[in-house]
DNA sequence: GATGAATGAGGGTTCATTCAT
DNA sequence: AATGAATGAACCCTCATTCAT
């Protein structure tokens, strides 16, 4: 289906790439103008359209390239013996904030378009997600070992405010480098993750024997 | 600057509010139709923009308007009596849940309005929301007794975690009404929030002595 | 439907209408430009499509209002109590001529609309011409007596030889009107009216008593 | 002109003749596309503008070829020892239909072609067809005998009658096909000569001794 | 105050044609 | 000879905004 785009120099299609979901990141996929992004790409109007025959092409194209590109950081990078839930949601973090780090773009395309509200890609947001995203989940968090909760907890609860507190922690760290170009530039992976260490200790203490 | 528009007849005025924060929260900035809300609240397209100027001036003046009516709803039904952080919470969370209820458009623009992309209004929203939600978040915590927990304990990062668990709990909620009609439809508040409950003896359970 | 359109000043509207049937009888549908439309008629683009919605609807007014304007030329100037085929098929060249030296762009359009490939709107154009030409063809030939023929003729093939004729002879003198300016500049009907009448001396010595 | 075109092998020759005479005749000239021209003669692209330049000179070949084509077939098989007007007419009916069943495409292509409204080959078409049709009907008329006719018959106007009723009836038999495909897949050329022959025996008695 | 006709820049898309390989 | 990537002008259409009434 994008073959003709596949078979490029890689390049040109990287520029191509990164105009396209700079714009789509930025804007929305409405707002999103394929004018801009040639001209971002410095390629011609009509060769965007040769390669992807129209802009929701375009779109579904770079969700698939993003959602392929995380899958694999996550899975081939995650350190399957680990089954301490806590730590493997530690990893899972790690990964995050270097994920955001390598491809900023991508990272911002696939938020935005979670949140996307045009109706005519939507579905097609929503299909890929939903088999994907279980799937994901599922693969995240494979083999994970619960017995080191204390006796009568329920379970599936505590997993889920552990994990709502790894979000509410990184979404945090993620506005600061949203919202603070000084911030951005200079963050320390590890005195981010020594803060967030704090937050895990927490919360050992809280639910571990 | 609005004084034009605040001076109408309080019908015509609510008729054009309801059509704006409707037609806004359903299609986003760009992607909403001055033609659609004039067609919706009945009026001239000339007239729209005699009270506005532009369709930037009219987001604006309903991000103001939405946030006031917020504001107010939390600020006056708050019960700054209760000072136990997890109690305090549980009253915002069934505030909101009552705010979704009683306002669903005014709820729905402005969540559509924090994930907005159009850079023309981006910022606006973000200067806007910035203050006034600090502000928010002081005046919600104000008075907050947190001597009930274990001792030593780092307060800020505890509270930080409890808020965490109720966004993360009632986002779960959004969701589910989101993408589920008939759980829309149905819902029980009083069912959701012995689930709550639950969560938070977990909590409780967790930080207090 | 074209209500807003109907209500304009009449020179405008005028204006509008030329340009349009000038612009499709030359290029055919798909061929002919809206950019050129709006040219010639001297009002913006975005006008055109406030009145008209689309290419499509534009083109469709326009069959009814032409198909209107003939059948009123027609129907009201036919004398129905000329009874005899020939001399009914001699006025109704005769009003046709006329149509054309009256409205010629018209005339062009329609004729270029019978011969309208585009699969846009090929059904609009049958569906509509069908059921309008068949009552057309009908009422053309309302109370027309064939008595005169000689005894023992099929009556039907007879008819339709002489439709034949007449078409065949229109034709010819639609042709040289088309391919050749200084005869159409100056042709006389009274002239060809004469020759015309020769033929249908030939066909009234060879089929009537 | 189209030399380098003409020297190819046989095969190749004949696909692209056949994808482009069946797109101009589906499509008219504008809407014809010459990506699904090369797509159905599976060819590049560029191979068909090394051959023909442009679109327009694809065309004009295509206009030439096809002509050819049919003055072949007429001249070649007309009987040119049957100097009776209507028998000889009643011979190009037949070939006519011979015609249509041995290249329909070629043979929509040119009807295509003289109700063709695009301005840019507007000109090409009329001045070919002109010269070549003037001396087409020259050859097909050469060495007829009208002395059969009536005394006192304007002969060049009675052959005119003739030559219009033909055309009228095989026009109404072309659209009996066009429109009704039970019709075309079934219809047997005796019967359709046989109800022809009741025409001509009209025209016989209506203008012979 | 109130109307809605009028504007025109910008949107996505198509397609004959060119040209480096 | 043969390819198909690349171009850009032109296409139809949308829409916030203006302005005469």
């Amino acid at each position: 289906m994008f073959s003709k785009f596949m078979n490029l120099e890689i390049e040109k299609k990287e520029r191509i790439i990164n105009a396209a979901l700079e714009e789509f990141a930025q804007k929305g996929y409405k707002n999103a103008s394929t004018n801009e992004i040639v001209k971002k790409a410095n390629i011609s109007k009509g060769l965007l359209f040769h390669y992807f025959s129209n802009k929701k092409n375009l779109f579904i194209f770079l969700l698939d390239y993003s959602m392929d590109i995380v899958m694999n950081e996550f899975y081939s990078r995650l350190d399957y013996d680990e089954t301490d839930i806590i730590k493997r949601w530690r990893q899972i973090a790690i990964l995050k904030i270097d994920l955001i780090r390598k491809h900023p773009d991508l990272h911002e395309f696939l938020l935005a378009s979670v949140t996307e509200d045009s109706i005519e890609i939507k579905q097609d947001i929503e299909s890929k997600s939903k088999g994907i995203l279980e799937d994901f989940y599922k693969k995240l968090l494979l083999n994970i070992d619960t017995s080191g909760f204390k006796e009568g907890l329920d379970i599936k609860r505590v997993s889920e405010i552990i994990i709502w507190v790894v979000q509410g922690f990184s979404n945090r760290e993620l506005e600061k480098i949203k919202h603070n170009s000084l911030y951005k530039a200079n963050y320390d992976v590890n005195a981010i993750m020594a803060e967030f260490d704090e937050y895990i200790e927490l919360l050992e203490n809280a639910f571990y024997k």
